[in-house]
RNA sequence: GGUCCGGUGGCAGAAUGGUGAUGCAGCGGACUGCAAAUCCGCGUACGUGGGUUCGAUUCCCGCCCGGACCUCCA
């Protein structure tokens, strides 16, 4: 087995991994903020999490996988109050959507996966901590962090502080003492969310909620924490200065993970632009199956560019496959480990093109009746979340559902082509092909028979 | 303005200091009553100007272009 590499954002370079503990590798990952429905943005970290988690699995004995869930936010209260909706109905509400979604997609969940509610007596022992060491003041009925009493503030996004404060388009508020510091606990309105503290009833600022349950989870040192590139700054640079002021004696995350964004049609998906997709928008046009290559298909670290033609290409792609396991006339469960090279590509910082033209070539292979490459398709597509339909179904899945010609009629249109064809009735036969060609079916004469898939 | 990332064939997208992945699309052929699928074969690229080198798409510098982030967007 080659050794895993990854590229670790604070280095700034991709190093081997080496875990802190080979016999334990524990990580830690974002979650979503639960306001809305999932769109396919989210999607990205959540995939390279997913894949992360598999691969560390096949390479180490025991992986701990913690992702939060972010149900108290301003963002949901405001949404809530949009809707006219109690603000736990929709973190209930978004939170099994957001579950229903990523199952869907067939991502393995998290071993934990804890709630910010949840999580606040953590946090304020941890604000409390940070007061009473001189990392943080009480102001106005809010609760800052001091950046400046943390000496490596800016080490992991690369930023001088002292040049932030010219780009910064937010007004300062005036009683920071540096423009620099940020939230950690803020009061409550009565109509807002908040629990009792120290410090007045109040809510918990964004950042410290992550620190609070890492910490709790995995402790003051851990593996790989992860999330998209839009969380590097400020989000992730606040969170190692809380941590490591509090708990000095931890390294906090070892490894920080970072996906880059996904654009759609090119620009930034956004209400606004009309390129706004969720996920359940594309789901009733293709499988699961079709985006989660399409998510795939570009590394992790680039960006990637939606497009409904590119969609197309990942289900000729999956079709390709699909029929290279039928050709082999191989279906059953893998027996086998993933050809050597295919985990190579994955061990090179999550390279999945890579991985994917490997599974190419074994398709390649395939298609020409080896099932030895059959076995080895089928073994990397499942190991990378591919390849679980069944195959025999997956040339005749629906996916708009409605309307759709039954299988009967289908099968009696063939019934009738055939006899046709046999009386040399090649008119009436093509008329057939013609009808069901214009109801999404495409036939396939072949030496045992005619078989039929959905467009 | 600051910091960072990137510009590869018609498209998508990797690797790589020297034989130029992989797929889609295209072209030619085989197979087919016609198709579909499959098989065989073919073509086309490294934003731009310098530098280092025996040799650069790959390393270094400038320029152009695109993108991300710059206090709560995944």
């Amino acid at each position: 087995m080659s050794q895993f590499q990854l590229h670790d954002s604070q280095r700034r370079a991709t190093v081997p991994f080496e875990p802190l503990d080979p016999g334990h590798v524990r990580v830690y990952y974002c979650g979503p903020t639960v306001y809305d429905v999932p769109h396919i943005g989210n999607l990205r970290a959540m995939l390279t999490a997913d894949l992360l988690i598999r691969l560390l699995r096949r390479l180490y004995p025991r992986v701990t996988f913690v992702r939060n869930i972010t149900d108290v936010d301003d963002k949901i209260t405001a949404r809530a109050k949009a809707n006219g909706e109690d603000i736990g109905h929709l973190t209930e509400r978004t939170t099994a959507e957001f579950h229903a979604g990523l199952a869907a997609m067939n991502m393995i969940r998290p071993d934990i996966e804890p709630r910010a509610t949840h999580n606040i007596g953590e946090m304020q022992a941890m604000i409390d901590r940070l007061i009473r060491q001189g990392h943080a003041y009480v102001a106005e009925g809010h609760v800052l962090f001091s950046v400046t009493s943390f000496a490596s503030y800016g080490a992991l996004s690369g930023r001088d502080p002292d040049e932030l404060v010219a780009g910064a388009r937010v007004e300062v508020a005036p009683y920071k003492r540096d423009p620099g510091d940020f939230v950690l606990w803020k009061p409550s309105t009565p109509e807002q969310p908040g629990w009792v503290s120290p410090w007045g009833r109040g809510r918990p600022g964004w950042h410290i909620e992550c620190s609070a349950m890492a910490h709790r989870y995995l402790g003051e040192s851990f593996d790989i924490h992860g999330g998209g590139t839009d969380l590097l700054f400020p989000h992730h640079e606040n969170e190692r200065a809380q941590s490591l002021c509090c708990f000095p004696n931890g390294k906090f995350a070892n490894y920080w993970l970072h996906n880059a964004m996904l654009l759609v049609e090119g620009e930034k998906m956004s209400k606004s632009l009309g390129n706004f997709h969720t996920l359940s928008d594309v789901l009733k046009r293709v499988p699961a199956e079709v985006l989660r290559l399409q998510l795939m298909s570009a590394h992790y670290r680039s960006l990637l560019n939606f497009t409904w033609t590119g969609l197309n290409e990942s289900r000729k792609t999956l079709d390709r496959f699909y029929r290279a396991l039928q050709a082999a006339k191989f279906s059953g469960p893998p027996n086998r480990p993933p050809p050597a090279i295919f985990l190579e590509s994955l061990c090179d910082d999550l390279n999945t093109p890579q991985a994917i033209a490997e599974m190419h070539k074994m398709a390649t292979k395939a298609l020409t009746g080896d099932i030895e490459a059959a076995e080895d398709l089928m073994a990397a597509g499942n190991m990378i979340g591919l390849l679980h339909t069944p195959v025999q179904s997956w040339f005749k899945t629906l996916v708009s559902g409605s309307n759709d010609l039954p299988e009967v009629e289908i099968e009696a249109l063939i019934a009738e082509r055939l006899t046709a064809r046999k009386a040399k009735d090649f008119a009436r036969a093509d008329e057939i092909r013609k009808t069901l060609a214009e109801e999404g079916i495409i036939l396939e004469d072949g030496p045992t028979g005619t078989t039929w898939r959905r467009a």
